[in-house]
DNA sequence: TTTTGATAATTTTGTTAAAATAGTCAGTTT
DNA sequence: AAACTGACTATTTTAACAAAATTATCAAAA
């Protein structure tokens, strides 16, 4: 990482900054490279001199988000007490985080299907570091005997993040897809928690 | 329910028949309705005499196999012995439908944000059917005092559905959408299976 | 009442041209 | 040399249109 100069890292900031404000308010297809230019009074020229194409400048942008995310969780997890707690702590981290940035996902809604697989790899990251931090967290929470022993926690995560996944707003608008409505989030948000709520006690003897 | 004569009954089932065929091979889109009728050595203009449009008979023919569904449902959960019995009853039916008829849902992978109408009431109906069973299966269970008293069983099963939704295959392929590939059914099946033994300990004391 | 051939209406597909935007590069500035 | 730009090219999106395929209708026949 940064092998270039100091100004060169502040400028990549900035132009981070600026991008991420405009794909926050437009979305990815409604913002143009020359927009995000004239916001910094740059010439786009030099926006490809920072970053190879357009749609790595997007995903450059979400690690970075990704990165602050994941930073927030960890450091929630280290002090949490109790296995639920730990999973509602996700929960909380990860609903907060979608509330933030929902219109940066706009990208996420539109293409559905075909993201390129740069968006793919960074989700995949989130995906184990969640993993490999709340697999921890069982396994600590086995070690000091309040739930059974369990052989394989990454599975067990594995399933109660796809199952959370799919927790999505009940029948009426049934018509659910990958990424909920932003006015279901807080319902959603309610019924993952009843979720790890019986989750855990299902983890215990 | 069938106004018409015995003949027209018979009639149209053989062009529901003929059609889900056709669905079945080749998915809605590439399915004309000269093509049903030629299977059927008919004229087109006889299946508009029988189903108003192309939508209604693929509606008309999901409206069947979403009737044997639970019809098939209902015997098995009429005779569970245990609340996990009855849940794993539903995933394994559910399971067996979607292997059974995976092709014939290639119009959902395709259109999936807007299906038409008709298809979610189809499918809103099917998870009221099952809903008002496994809520039943769940009473059952607490009158027993085999598990927690429940004062909502229809959100606990509400719950358990849209989780079982989202266990979809893990990482490597995150690049899931609703419907899962063929490939991966079992995988999927083998996790729900897993889900429901985590999910009714936690309902129990 | 059931069925059809002929025909109308609509949707899909393919073509093209224009506009918008992404992306490149020779050359200038610091 | 590193940071930067204006002018350029390449690609993608959009709109307009015609042709083809398909859905849907209907008057008349069986």
């Amino acid at each position: 990482m940064s092998s270039g100069s100091d100004q060169q890292d502040i400028k990549r900031e900035k132009i981070l900054e600026a991008a991420y404000q405009r794909f926050l308010h437009y979305g990815y297809s409604k913002t143009t490279m020359n927009e995000i230019a004239g916001d910094l009074s740059l010439s786009k020229a030099l926006l490809y001199y920072y970053f190879p194409d357009k749609s790595q400048l997007y995903t450059a942008v979400m690690r970075k988000l990704a990165g602050e995310y994941l930073d927030k969780l960890q450091n929630k997890l280290n002090k949490f007490t109790d296995l639920k707690e730990a999973f509602v702590s996700q929960i909380n981290t990860q609903h907060d985080f979608i509330v933030k940035n929902y219109n940066f996902f706009d990208f996420f809604r539109l293409n559905e299907q075909n993201l390129p697989d740069t968006i793919w790899e960074i989700i995949t990251e989130i995906h184990q570091a969640e993993m490999v931090l709340l697999s921890a967290a069982i396994q600590l929470e086995a070690e000091k005997g309040r739930i059974k022993p369990v052989n394989n926690p990454g599975e067990i995560v594995d399933l109660l993040l796809y199952a959370l996944h799919g927790v999505r707003v009940s029948a009426v608008s049934h018509k659910k897809v990958m990424f909920p409505q932003k006015e279901h989030l807080d319902e959603i948000h309610a019924k993952r928690l009843l979720l790890v709520d019986i989750f855990v006690k299902g983890l215990m003897y």
